[in-house]
DNA sequence: TATTGTTATACTCTATAACTATA
DNA sequence: TATAGTTATAGAGTATAACAATA
C-alpha cells in the first residue's frame, strides 16, 4: 500500500496556511503602506520602532527575532536609524559581543504621530471583521507562534 | 477635547495583525522554505505553480493578484518558468493584450514530487495546533479576504 | 483614452559565508 | 570552540514610471 500522504490532493490555496497568511497580511498592509509611505519610513523599520517601543532594551538577535528581519539586513537598518536619532546602542557590559539597542525620544515621536492614523485603520477593520472575530484571529496565530 | 483614537495607546505587536501576521507566516513556511530549497524552487515559483495548478488557465494580472507576486517581478519570473518549461502562456484571442498562462505536466511534477513532504509539513503543524483550530484560522482568514 | 503586460531604474531584502571580536 | 554582530557577494524582490501593443 503507498503511503497515504502522496495520495492526497494538494489543498486549495485559500486552505493553505502559508498562502493564506500572505494574502491576509497583504489586504491589512495595503492601508498601512500608504501611511508608512506618508510617514517617509520602511515597514521593517516600523516593526523595529514598534518592538523596542514594547520590549525596552534588548540585544540586537531580539530585535531580529521580534521583526523577522535578518541580521544582515537589521545592522544595515539600524546604522540607518541611529544615524538618524530614531534608536541608540551600546556595548552590553556584561557581554561586550551583544549590541543592546532602544529606542529613542525622536524615534517614539515617528510612533506617536502615526498613532491616531494607526488606530483609524484598526477601527475600520474592526468595523469590517467585528472585534470579536479578530480577537480570536490573533489569540489563534499567538498559539500558532507559541508551538 | 482631543481625538480619542490618538490617546489610544499603541497595541502589544502580537496583537498588532501585521506583524502577528507575518511572525505566523514565517513560522509555518520555515519548514516548507527547506523543503523548496531542496526542490529548487523559490517560494514564488511555488506560489505560482499552486494558484495555477487550482485555476486552471489565467491571465498574468490574475496570477499576480493569486500569488502577491507584482507584475514586474511576476514577468521575470513566468520568463524563466516558461524557458524552463513548467509554465506555457499564449495570448488570448479575444484581447490580444493578455496572456493566458497555464501550468504544463512538467510543471505539475514538482507539485506532485513534493506533496508528500508538504503533506508531512501540514500533518506536523496539525498535531501541534490541533485540526480544528486550523480551520477556525483558514476560516477567518477567509474572511478577511473577502471583505 | 484606458488597459495589459514589459522594460528600466534605483533601492531594498535575502541567503550565505567569511570575518572580527569576545566569551 | 562557540557566539554576536559585521561585511561582502550574488540573486531576487519591490516601487515607480515610462513604454508598446491592443482595446
Amino acid at each position: 500500500m503507498p503511503d497515504p500522504t502522496s495520495q492526497r490532493p494538494i489543498p486549495k490555496t485559500s486552505r493553505a496556511l502559508p498562502i493564506a497568511l500572505l494574502r491576509a497580511r497583504e489586504t491589512v498592509m495595503a492601508p498601512i503602506r500608504d501611511m508608512l509611505q506618508d510617514a517617509g519610513i520602511s515597514e521593517q523599520k516600523w516593526r523595529v520602532l514598534r518592538s523596542l517601543e514594547e520590549c525596552g532594551q534588548i540585544e540586537q538577535s531580539a530585535v531580529s527575532r521580534e521583526t523577522c528581519v535578518s541580521m544582515p539586513s537589521l545592522t544595515r537598518i539600524l546604522r540607518a536609524m541611529e544615524r538618524d536619532g530614531h534608536i541608540a546602542r551600546k556595548i552590553d557590559p556584561l557581554d561586550k559581543r551583544r549590541s543592546l539597542i532602544r529606542i529613542t525620544a525622536k524615534g517614539r515621536a515617528i510612533l506617536t504621530a502615526n498613532a491616531a492614523h494607526a488606530n483609524k485603520i484598526y477601527d475600520d477593520l474592526e468595523a469590517r471583521l467585528g472585534r470579536e472575530k479578530i480577537n480570536k484571529l490573533l489569540d489563534l496565530l499567538e498559539e500558532l507562534q507559541r508551538h
